[in-house]
DNA sequence: GACATTTGTATCAATACTGTATCAGTCATA
DNA sequence: TATGACTGATACAGTATTGATACAAATGTC
């Protein structure tokens, strides 16, 4: 089940995120922020998305790709306090709220409202990163716990970068997990082989060309989609444009 | 197994807890505290149970009575931080850490040693009682989900750091039983050596990895594991990304 | 302080992954 | 249908990662 919102213009967003670090969604009108938290994190093996606008925020974390949520209190159109609620309905997402105001007050609305924790800024990035550790550790000693629904059909687990074919678990390299991974985030958008090699090679540039390494890896998807005994063409060959997913991820 | 100290005198100590309201342990030296916040933490359906000394806190902890701690940071005899580490070794009750010193550094090691929480002195009553709701909300909602059938074969003793492997007990040295207890906390998700590195460590800054020790304890590990005549390969590498524990535990 | 145990480093061989080269097949277009 | 551009598949090679071993450093114990 995807989320229908489609948002409109994706320049606020930064680039979708990669597989190999924790994702963490921030949803904070001053991009400022995000800018310097970014590098931070990144230090801790965190990969920060992020957005200016709570409802790009929620189609964002409609995807279902992120760990931890970090959402301002001060939004423009919406309170950050509403932002949770609507989010909790659909989500168990830790979250952790910022805010500049750090009145009792506040913190006894966040907490009614859904959030794990609640950060008066200005805050020590050590201390955020702590709390951020806390949270997921947390959550993954209970995760184990989780009713596995014995679903079928095709399932891409990110934290255990594999797949799961009716009931029947394909192992994944690095680079063909984060191609899927990337496709499959967007069903039926063509994604330019420059794009793809872009995204797993973590390059910011634009990339001229010249490989045919992407065409092989998909080759070899294909390939192990196929004798996982996917026979539909799970990714499209756009001729002379990319490539796409077609399929219901999920 | 319980916890083998008997405590002396009890008259430090308020009476038994009843079961209709939420029971919670308090070690504070400062009675006054407990004094205070037992009459406000009543009206929200708390009930408090004090003690002033770390060994009595721990002994009336091992009962397993209690839904939360409040632990002073500042305690007679021993650092409210260790007994924090203490008590995680064989508990999972939500920590709220109470303190005077408000400082990162302290928040930032409550958080490294087990606390969910951080609480400076002087706090609001009202910010207490949001932050811990919170807590034991978190903990009802995945406990609901614990149907967990208990398997055959293999079982991670946290009180005795052991493994037991088909009624066989396996000795595991500090490094290794801590890997194993993390990747088995979460079965299947792939864990990075950086990540590993920064639990086993539990270091606070960023950690670039220039070390073979992660890859080394997990040999020496899984060498154990098929003494013990584990066929199958209980660890999982999965290749330039991490390790991940395929099995059930427990 | 001497000893045993645990943990980190260095090294090398084995392995898995990924890019390049190649060629046959396919597609778009005239 | 003929042409050229593009794509899929295969084989191969280079590279990076990993496992295992031996040894050194660090840690804990008596």
């Amino acid at each position: 089940m995807r989320n229908p919102i489609r948002f409109w213009s994706c320049n606020l967003c930064m680039d979708p995120i990669k597989t190999a670090k924790t994702p963490v969604l921030i949803i904070d009108d001053d991009a400022q922020i995000a800018v310097v938290l970014s590098e931070y994190l990144g230090k801790f093996d965190f990969e920060l998305q992020a957005c200016q606008h709570p409802v790009q925020g929620m189609a964002l974390l409609a995807q279902g790709r992120h760990d931890l949520l970090l959402l301002d209190v001060m939004l423009p159109g919406m309170s950050g306090l509403q932002v949770c609620k609507l989010i909790r309905q659909s989500s168990d997402i830790p979250i952790i709220m910022l805010t500049a105001r750090g009145g009792v007050n506040d913190k006894v609305m966040g907490f009614k409202y859904g959030a794990d924790d609640y950060l008066a800024k200005p805050f020590e990035p050590r201390e955020l990163i702590a709390r951020m550790q806390r949270l997921l550790q947390r959550r993954d000693k209970t995760q184990q716990l989780k009713p596995s629904a014995p679903e079928l059909g095709f399932i891409i687990n990110r934290e255990k970068r594999q797949l799961l074919i009716n009931n029947q678990t394909v192992d994944l390299t690095t680079i063909e997990f984060d191609i899927l991974f990337l496709l499959s985030g967007n069903p039926g958008k063509v994604y330019a082989r420059s794009k793809i090699l872009q995204y797993v090679k973590g390059l910011n540039e634009g990339v001229m060309l010249q490989t045919r390494a992407i065409d092989n890896s998909i080759s070899r998807l294909r390939r192990k989609l196929g004798r996982a005994g996917e026979d539909q063409q799970l990714i499209r060959t756009v001729w002379g444009q990319g490539y796409s997913f077609t399929g219901q991820e999920k």
